[in-house]
DNA sequence: AGGTTCAATATTGTATACAATCACTTTGGG
DNA sequence: CCCAAAGTGATTGTATACAATATTGAACCT
């Protein structure tokens, strides 16, 4: 990928995935674009090899559909999906919230009063972007699943979160929201920091809610004008 | 792949992927093996392409750990991870059932009905293996996520149904499980033929909580011999 | 004119060749 | 004798060549 000055991470493989999924999820990509393979190794300028073996992962995730010997056709998520995707979170995060409140090591509470801090610090800052706020977001989530010591929960939420971005990127933009993100945050942090499991599951039921709300409100309004 | 006289479903990747992935939940490959392309490859009689296009996969799913230039390693999951597992099928799969009840189509609720009459037909056949009634268990489950009309869903639950392969082995061998997954599928199917979303939510709570139940049972008898 | 068949072309599926990286051994110096 | 460092073998990462399959379009028949 021709990217000068940018330091590769991972493999090619591992880049040309990520790349992917942020162009399916951003909309570069629209739902039933044929993806052939020579054309995205154009595109992205790489040989088909890592590309063929991001699509495979793309086709897990369940953003692209795959038929054997055809093009791969691009999924993406619908509004409606979307709105799915805050009831599955708000059960399953809430199950991790509740499951960190008593499992975090120490460190991984420190490292959690540390993101969110961070997000105290950008905040307030005049200079915050979105783009900041959305992957501190996104970390705040990370951290609280990763303590919840159940493989299958980690599993599950890493790629959900990695979606939800489509969702956080319109609702941390509406004036306001990432100040009760902030408000939100703080009350699951106390309750993780306190160990109270039923506090936490609550408050990450709560904080989700709002969420789901405010990104319904949102589309409502988009999709009528 | 060197199987005569078998029709090959898809393509090679897909293959290897379904044969990798067995081998894992069975244990053939125990956790901490590493996998070397190359070993692979000679093992299944197919180049190295489709086996890395097949362990991109089993990454995704965390069945094995990739690093950078360095051979994957097996995962698996533990008795803790079947554990966890049950507890996140409970709160999904009863979203999934509760959800099934209002939004299956009648086509999907009469193939529901045809999966269970078939359930009983091999369970009262005294021919009935095992593995038959792993692979009705698992559609039945399937078509009710299915059904549920939430692609985030189908998405997260149809893995998730795969693995519980590995526990279904265990469960449905022991005397008198397989008719008591035979009532409780009853009264889940009876909920989501009535529309009762509340009924087919709390029956399908009971039922993972039944199945989990006999796992850990199980497991404890095994871990104590 | 419309439909069908067959050939040409494009695209995916698989295998292999080559480059980059890693792990391990072995050799040289202190 | 021990440690360091280069070299060697093994393994992954990437690219490309070839085979199988699908799609397209044009010519031919009805």
């Amino acid at each position: 990928m021709n990217m000068p000055g940018t330091v590769r991470h991972g493999s090619l493989r591992t880049e040309v995935y990520q790349q992917l999924r942020e162009r399916i999820l951003q909309g570069y990509y629209t739902h039933g674009t044929t993806l052939t393979e020579l054309r995205v190794s154009h595109e992205l300028g790489v040989s088909r090899t890592p590309i063929r073996e991001a699509l495979c992962q793309l086709e897990l995730d369940g953003l692209v559909m795959t038929t054997p010997n055809k093009s791969v056709v691009v999924q993406g998520f619908s509004d409606q999906d979307i709105l799915d995707l805050y009831e599955v979170r708000s059960r399953m995060e809430t199950l991790a919230a509740a499951r960190a409140a008593v499992q975090m090591t120490e460190e991984q509470r420190r490292d959690l009063q540390a993101a969110y801090d961070e997000e105290v610090r950008q905040t307030k800052s005049q200079d915050g972007e979105i783009i900041n706020l959305q992957n501190l977001d996104s970390t705040f989530h990370d951290l609280i699943f990763r303590g919840s010591g159940s493989k299958i929960l980690r599993n599950i939420l890493m790629p959900i979160n990695l979606y939800t971005q489509q969702a956080r990127l319109v609702s941390l933009s509406t004036s306001g929201r990432s100040q009760k993100v902030l408000q939100e945050h703080e009350l699951i942090l106390q309750a993780i920091l306190q160990r109270d499991s039923e506090k936490a599951h609550e408050q990450m039921r709560i904080h989700i809610a709002m969420a789901a709300a405010s990104y319904q409100a949102i589309s409502r309004i988009r999709r009528s004008t």
